[in-house]
DNA sequence: CGTTAGCACTCACCTAGTGAGAGTGCTAAC
DNA sequence: GTTAGCACTCTCACTAGGTGAGTGCTAACG
């Protein structure tokens, strides 16, 4: 009659912590349902598998566990995912070749600096078997660094804006008179001596009291204008790019075998909302983000994980970089090979500010 | 004992065509095999279904049907498709409202010449329920339009190189010397006058017979041989960028409910290597080619077709659009579509050229 | 009072068998 | 050449029984 008495809430004591981080990592790399005798001969706790169930009777009452049926094992629940990812592991650190190894491909292409978040994306898709994801580098306020005006023909130019962070932004401008290429060449050398380092809002300032009087007045103007639009645009955008890779990998994993699953795994890819406000807090924390299943009321996200992290100079350009896999994922792994790459692109992209 | 006589080869007669055509279009809506009394109940031929399962059968025999098994209806052939397409079927063309909402559109986004092939790619899955495919405009052999140079860091400056037909390209360039942007502008000014419309070919041609003397020369040789490397690298590459759209339309469609068929979709898009066999196929062709299935021996492609065409300018820059849907798709509406999506970008891109 | 062995119970999964239904191919008559 | 009739084939859906993994409860143990 003397049932072990039941703690529904409370710390996890150390036995527990045990158990929970056995199924855990078990159902990581089987996918199956682990049960109480598969835990205590593996891993041999010192106890037999009855107290086993008991314990795990109880991290199912305190829901970090889970039963798919009354007569299957164990599988853990988010909130079960959650507490190991904060309370019981740690990140594991990527090995010193693998560090290498990485190092050398970005070596391979250091100047391309708009290739560099792809090959982020690429890395962290092979290093974790996962799927990849990285955005560019992306001011929060951008700021001229130079305007390049081509005469494309009589009356349509091409507006080649270098804004200070390294992205370029090309547009074409209809223009209301005709225009040579020196012509443009003189208004772009006003232009930059007017607006260099100047901000989308600056811009519009300037041009708020901007004399109307002088003709040549006019092409500078109607450029201007469209520089400021332009920059406000790309200020604005809350992802201007996401790139992905190794969505193969995903595809692959066990729960991904019902069709309409991966379909939702897709559609988070293409919700570009939600994405967008999980990308701006992880751009605003400054350190590894994890996000698990459905914990943060989307139910596209039932079934997938985000470990995210921000890369840049805060303040200036932010980017994120980060895996996307199951719930059912190596998280230590993840997580710290994700804490890597983001490391690696913060050196990177120090060398653009000196 | 009268047996009907078997042609297995020699041209298809009106019934037969008819018939052929009946099954496409019966089993595109349906999605499942369809069998001689449902096709005599629905389109009613004027003869018994027994008439129409010997022409069925002589369909089969053809190599235009089969059977998924005894019992069950005819479904089509990769090369029943094939003969649909060629010899039965026409385009069916846009409808004049889809056309003015596409050319209102593109009318809004007609300055951000960047963006046009993505937004081909977005309509053309909108208006076919397949996935829409688009690549941009890519030149054979790229031409110097502009040089720029601005300063980074001491001895790191970023290299802006815009090409002739509109591509701008950015890579960062170490300086073996620090210099300043007065300096980087003199040096693009030389630049601007030595290479402008010149390929990549004729700038490795005029450094050969560069003096070596002149120590500014130094600067203007090595930002030369970046800029034709890039160009080269730029010139060879397949497929610079393929952008997709609508992916999720294909993964509704019931013949990828396996989610291992899916995958095989995604593999094709991820093989850039057949992608650019069969795009520059395309390229050359100057009209909306079809792919069918498995028909041009890729195994990964047995249940996808593409229906793509070119635009742009032959000789100068050449992109292509499309759609990729399972192999049953609608292919007059497809290829009405694609053409229809072709032409307008033809017309975009006219512009950039006079 | 926690731990353990024992045991009844549950439930997914596999296999085999059955009947219904759709569709075919053949044949003989029109 | 066309058609009605018919035997035949094969998938699909459903059912039933057996198996095995795993649970939860209980009573005994130290």
């Amino acid at each position: 009659m003397a049932r072990r008495i039941r703690r529904t809430n409370g710390p996890l004591d150390l036995r527990e912590q045990t158990i929970l981080r056995a199924v855990i990592e078990e159902y990581v790399t089987s996918a199956a349902p682990v049960g109480s005798l598969a835990l205590v001969q593996r891993y041999g706790f010192g106890v037999s598998s009855a107290t086993v169930r008991a314990i795990l009777a109880d991290l199912e009452t305190a829901g970090f566990l889970t039963h798919p049926h009354t007569s299957a094992g164990r599988i853990p629940t988010d909130r079960g995912y959650r507490y190991y990812v904060e309370s019981i592991v740690d990140a594991s650190p990527l090995g010193p070749v693998e560090q290498l190894m990485i190092r050398h491909q970005f070596g391979q292409i250091e100047f391309a600096s708009e290739h560099w978040f792809r090959l982020a994306a690429t890395t962290l898709a092979g290093l974790t078997g996962a799927a990849g994801l990285a955005t560019p580098a992306k001011p929060r306020s951008s700021r001229v660094r130079r305007v390049d005006l081509v005469t494309i023909q009589e009356r349509l130019a091409s507006l080649i804006l270098v804004l200070r962070e390294g992205t370029v932004k090309q547009v074409l401008v209809n223009l209301d008179q005709p225009a040579d290429q020196a012509t443009l060449s003189d208004a772009a050398e006003r232009l930059n001596r007017l607006f260099t380092d100047r901000t989308a809002r600056q811009i519009g300032a300037t041009l708020e009291r901007f004399e109307a009087g002088d003709p040549a007045n006019v092409l500078v103007r109607k450029i201007a204008e469209r520089i400021a639009g332009t920059m406000r645009e790309f200020d604005t955008a809350v992802i201007e790019e996401l790139f992905s890779d190794g969505l193969l990998n995903v595809m692959e994993a066990p729960e991904f075998a019902q069709s309409d699953k991966l379909r939702r795994v897709f559609s988070v890819l293409e919700n570009r909302l939600y994405l967008g406000a999980l990308l701006s807090t992880v751009a605003g924390s400054g350190r590894v983000q994890v996000f698990i299943g459905g914990e943060n009321g989307s139910p596209e996200m039932s079934d997938v994980s985000l470990v995210l992290a921000p890369y840049g100079r805060p303040g200036r350009a932010v980017g994120v970089v980060g895996v996307l896999g199951p719930t059912r994922m190596s998280y230590p792994q993840a997580i710290g090979t994700v804490r890597f790459v983001s490391g690696l692109m913060n050196e990177l992209v120090d060398h653009l500010y000196t």
